[in-house]
RNA sequence: GGCUCGGUAGUUCAGUUGGUUAGAACGCCAGCCUGUCACGCUGGAGGUCGUGGGUCCGAGCCCCAUCCGAGUCGCCA
């Protein structure tokens, strides 16, 4: 540390091969322990804690917690040490201390306990906040992660961009925060989305890999893995790449940051990949945790024509679990969670020595007892549960349960990192109210088979599309864009748009590709959400040194706030609320 | 916007069937204490029970409205 009058060491380096030196040391106070003749002080900054020996505490009058001091004395040899501590074989024996920034008497919460302190107030004090070693580390860290992202990719010959904050409108799917200016009264800016669109051009302007650590906007609510607002994602882009290029690269960041900076157990690449519809086949979810051992079983054929009311035309999911000595209780619990994510119920059975038993098993004919013995593989031990409803809601509620057996039965590794490829999703979906294709995604997808596959029924079209899951979380989207004027009209025909729309949504695109455009394909990873399982937070608030609270909210800053009518003046602006 | 949970001392919480003066721990203040490190001991201060109505002899507790926060669904790559 290079000495100024403020320090000549930091409060984390002072060592036994210290002791005897005159030290100046600056820093907060952390704790004051008055043990009558003398006194023992504790000194944190960024780097550490040093304790402080007092043996005449006249020095100490008026002193608070937080206060920020100078501390001049010697270093000395502790009488008794404290192993926990980096610092704990010395002390500073102070002979002055000055105060270089006062702290008033009583703290809105203890720094030391800030992790347990209510969120609304952490928020508001966040400066204070952050002094706690926990948040202050994992805040360090992911400046850390950053720069292994960069020197990575950096390697990987990847050159850094910066897109325009100040943007256009895109049809993207999330609505826009939008931005006045003095230069275009009722004219506005649009804060990106994402760099989508900028990064698709620079592909055509010859830049062959992108990368961007790029913040993105989105004016939609919150939730425990989603900021509102804003948040930062790795985005990147490669010209002339196959989907396999992607995804080698994605795994090597990937990989390589968990190892660094983790000492979880992680699956190693090439990531396992599972097929949008085998997903939702086996586990009823397009992001599923693979730490869970438990697979979904549609078991609607058995029975077709039961008496069992609870079945009658529905769409049946079935999990597997080895259970049946779980009690009543167990499975009451179960069907309180069904009930509660707006199911109907549970079903289930338990095969043990005395046979079957359960909430249907005796609604069961002869004949599907011995079917659904055999297609699902029952055997004694086991436990079935059972899902009953329309289509989409089956699955819904079979990816939740099979999420909430996986919880409950101890499936789930905490200690290992399962990530897996979600490919082929699906190109269009249908619109609930109209019944027509929507596109599934953003529309700059390639679809598989390109012109050709829009000879298909639409909704058999399969897309260039890729999700990267990692313990259940979507950690990263990405896919093969669609560079081919041709086929982004006719997606576009076929969604209901006629080439005007194409032309007029995406100016700068559709143009740029009338010019030359190279296959190119590229992804995103959610970095925010990528720290939650590195960083072991179920708050996305826990890595993000200033986040905005659920409704949108900074409540250190105040903001949103209502401008001055000089502002709204000059930009032609009139509330109406 | 819907649903669930929560809001009581500076902080984290408890508060029984509606019943006298609303408690604890930590923090704060004062005193004692020469090796603490979650220091210890003794004493003390500190409350518009989120806000506004209502029911009742009586409300922290029950009812209505409203504000704030978290989770979740809708929404969202």
């Amino acid at each position: 540390m290079k000495e100024n009058k403020y320090r000549t060491h930091n409060c984390g380096e002072l060592r036994m091969s210290d002791v005897g030196k005159e030290v100046r040391l600056s820093g907060w106070v952390n704790s004051i322990r008055k043990l009558g003749g003398i006194t023992f002080m504790t000194l944190r900054d960024h780097y550490g804690v040093t304790q402080v020996l007092f043996k005449d505490d006249a020095m100490l009058n008026g002193i608070v917690k937080e206060t920020v001091v100078m501390i001049e004395g010697k270093v000395n040899e502790r009488e008794s040490k404290n192993p926990k501590m980096e610092t704990g074989d010395i002390e500073i024996v102070a002979k002055n201390l000055t105060v270089l920034g006062k702290c008033k008497n009583v703290l809105p919460f203890e720094i030391s306990e800030a992790p347990q302190t209510k969120e609304e107030l952490r928020l508001k004090y966040r400066f204070l906040d952050l002094r706690n070693p926990e948040l202050h580390e994992r805040i360090v860290k992911r400046a850390k992660i950053l720069k292994y992202v960069r020197d990575t990719l950096t390697d990987l010959g990847f050159v850094e961009f910066q897109t325009p904050i100040l943007a256009n409108t895109s049809p993207e799917g999330a609505r826009d925060y939008i931005v006045p200016t003095i230069l275009a009264p009722g004219e506005f800016y649009a804060l990106p989305q994402s760099p989508q669109q900028f990064k698709q051009l620079l592909m055509t302007s010859g830049f062959d890999r992108y990368f961007q650590i790029a913040p993105c906007f989105r004016n939609e609510a919150a939730r425990a893995d989603r900021t509102p607002g804003e948040f930062y994602q790795i985005d990147m882009e490669m010209a002339f790449a196959t989907q396999d290029d992607v995804f080698e690269v994605c795994e090597t960041l990937a990989t390589g940051i968990f190892k660094t900076f983790t000492k979880l157990d992680i699956c190693s690449a090439p990531f396992k990949r599972i097929k949008w519809v085998d997903a939702i086949k086996d586990y009823c979810s397009d992001k599923p945790d693979l730490r869970n051992p438990l697979l979904v079983s549609d078991i609607t054929h058995i029975f077709k024509n039961t008496e069992i009311t609870f079945f009658k035309n529905k769409t049946l999911k079935a999990i597997k679990a080895s259970a049946a000595d779980k009690s009543r209780k167990f499975f009451d619990e179960i069907n309180n969670y069904i009930v509660a994510i707006e199911g109907k119920g549970l079903a289930w059975i338990k095969f043990t020595s005395e046979g079957l038993s359960g909430s249907f098993a005796k609604g069961l004919s002869e004949k599907e007892k011995e079917d659904l013995t055999k297609f699902m593989g029952l055997k004694e031990g086991d436990a079935l549960f059972v899902v009953a409803d329309e289509k989409d809601k089956a699955i819904s509620l079979a990816g939740a349960l099979r999420n909430e057996l996986g919880q409950r039965l101890g499936l789930v590794d905490k200690n290992k990192v399962e990530f897996c490829w979600i490919v082929d999703f699906p190109f269009y979906e249908k619109n609930e109210e109209t019944g027509k294709p929507d596109f599934a995604h953003n529309p700059f997808t390639m679809p598989q088979g390109e012109l050709k596959a829009f000879e298909k029924d639409p909704f058999d079209i399969v897309a260039y599309q890729f999700d990267l899951v990692c313990n259940g979380y979507e950690m990263l989207s990405g896919a093969i864009r669609n560079h081919d004027p041709e086929i982004m009209v006719k997606a576009f025909e076929i969604a209901g748009y006629p080439k005007e729309v194409v032309e007029s949504k995406f100016p700068a695109l559709y143009n740029a590709f009338q010019y030359g455009a190279p296959p190119h394909a590229g992804c995103a990873f959610g970095f925010d959400r990528m720290l939650m399982p590195i960083m072991d937070q179920e708050s996305i608030r826990e890595v993000i040194a200033f986040p905005l609270n659920k409704n949108g909210r900074d409540l250190l800053m105040g903001s949103p706030s209502v401008p001055f009518d000089h502002q709204l003046k000059e930009l032609h602006i009139k509330i109406d609320k």
